[in-house]
RNA sequence: GGCUCGGUGGCAGAGUGGUCAUGCAGCGGACUGCAACUCCGUGUACGCCGGUUCGAUUCCGACCCGAGCCUCCA
């Protein structure tokens, strides 16, 4: 490898050279969605994006453990469940299966882990205690509170100063609460409610701990790389430095914070009470899974991204011109390369630009398609490797073409049928073919090779 | 109020102190029976005003406009 990584570390505000912990073992932890409801895209570019980072460092290092969690328990899961009439397990149970199908359309690799936060209570519960024993935590009518006051760095990660905050938001604050930023690690819980029993009674976890807990019980009190949506940095993330840091006696907990920007949606922030957030499912109505991953990386994951069907469209157009090449060179064999020294990577080691990388793919694509050039097979080998680590161009071409139906057999008898037309020059019978087929959705192409045909 | 981040050609989107992004779309041409695909060609792009400089879209300052966080949120 001749680069070396250099990622954008949120903590720092600046660009840094990736030194990890352990070179031998690559630890990163990203935030998870809330299963309470399908995903909407917006829950789906970190998920891509960090997947990205992740078959980098696969590359990059003999080892790495890479964990994504899952919150199934949270007062939102609980308020569907009630309005639904559901049990907490059917909610969390159907919507964590349907949140692992859509990161599957989207080509994500599956993490090395993905720990759930109700299977970790009682490491919760240990953490809790231990940051209680240790001064930082207080408990108050039934609440365990995280004693802001106690960390003097507190706010450092999000560059906050928590007593100017706190005056400029004039929000109301809980008796039971110290201080005002301090925020819960414990609360109580009705009997009957969802809750499990703890020293402090019977109650549930807060948001921000089952982070601190599951990374530290399957990654270790130090981890190389944290990942998650920018909205995350205050409170979540801040707070979860603050729990890990202080169970930990001040240890070092994230060496590189990772956050992505966020999508709007024609233009306006995507959120539920403007109604306009889109689901991964409904979109993957309308366009392939990897078109929409496509339209995800073709944007640098720190920038804003709008999604439209405008994007959409392109993304689709894009990928059909790089799977359009390779429908053409469906014979060439594939070898052994090495794309470690190509400008394709010089990009994804420069903090992961993907909008860059993607755009060295035409280099090799047109190489593939010129007819002087020599070396095919290493211009194919090195587009498939490279959009390899993208996660992208893996299908194959013509069932990208064509898809799914039912009806192929039909077309191909209609193709012969207008071939043998064009052989006879009956151009009107061929020309009245192709329009009966170009009203189905299906586009021909003919080729010296003969005639392909596309849905569109 | 505090703290972030942006404004690049019709659209998407990189990047840089001084000949090129790239893709989608459009236009002209080649190829084609005609198309489609592909190929070739094609655009006074860098919010506004100053400053630094031989030279600024790129550095500095002011301004305008926009987005986000500070409350659950990817």
């Amino acid at each position: 490898m001749t680069a070396s990584l250099n990622l954008y570390n949120t903590a720092t505000r600046q660009k840094e050279a990736f030194v990890p912990g352990d070179p031998s073992h690559i630890k990163m932890y990203v935030c998870g969605p809330t299963v309470y409801n399908f995903i909407h895209i917006g829950n789906a570019r970190p998920a891509v994006v960090f997947d990205v980072v992740f078959r980098l460092l696969q590359v990059l290092y003999p080892q790495v453990s890479y964990a994504r969690n899952i919150t199934d328990v949270d007062d939102k899961i609980i308020n569907t469940a009630r309005e639904l009439g559901l049990s907490i397990d059917a909610i969390t149970g159907r919507f964590s299966q349907e949140y692992l199908t859509d990161m599957a359309s989207l080509g994500n690799l599956e993490p090395s882990m993905t720990p759930r936060a109700t299977e970790h209570i009682d490491d919760m519960i240990d953490m809790t205690r231990r940051l209680i024993n240790k001064g930082h935590a207080y408990v108050s009518e039934g609440h365990v509170l995280f004693d802001v006051k106690s960390m003097p760095d507190y706010g450092r990660l999000s560059n906050r100063d928590m007593d100017e905050m706190l005056a400029g938001a004039r929000v109301e604050v809980a008796d039971y609460k110290r201080y005002a930023g301090d925020f819960v690690l414990w609360k109580p819980a009705e009997v009957g409610d969802v809750g499990w029993p703890s020293p402090w009674g019977f109650g549930r976890p807060g948001w921000h701990l089952e982070c601190s807990a599951m990374i530290e019980k399957h990654l270790g009190d130090t981890i190389d790389i944290h990942g998650g949506g920018r909205d995350l940095i205050f409170p979540h993330h801040e707070n979860e430095v603050a729990q890990s840091c202080c169970a930990h006696d001040g240890k070092t907990f994230v060496r590189y914070w990772m956050h992505n920007g966020y999508i709007n949606i024609n233009g306006e922030k995507m959120a539920k009470s403007a109604g306009n957030f889109r689901t991964v499912r409904e979109l993957l109505d309308h366009f392939p899974g990897e078109v929409l991953r496509f339209t995800l990386l073709n944007a640098h994951y720190r920038s804003e991204l709008d999604f439209s069907l405008e994007t959409l469209s392109q993304a689709k157009g894009s990928l059909d011109t790089l799977y359009g090449f390779l429908r053409e060179a469906t014979a060439v064999p594939i070898v052994d390369v090495d794309i470690s020294d190509s400008h394709f990577m010089k990009a994804l080691l420069d903090d992961i630009n993907t909008p860059l990388a993607i755009s060295e793919l035409y280099q090799w694509a047109k190489l593939l398609g010129r007819d002087s050039h020599a070396d095919k097979s290493q211009a194919k080998s090195m587009l498939l490797a490279a959009a390899d680590m993208l996660g992208l161009l893996q299908a194959d071409p013509d069932a990208w073409f064509q898809g799914e139906g039912d009806d192929d057999m039909d077309i191909d008898a209609l193709v012969a049928e207008r071939n043998a037309a064009k052989r006879e020059k009956n151009f009107a019978r061929a020309d009245e073919i192709r329009a009966q087929l170009l009203a189905k959705g299906i586009v021909l192409e003919d080729s010296r090779e003969g005639t392909k045909w596309r849905r569109e």
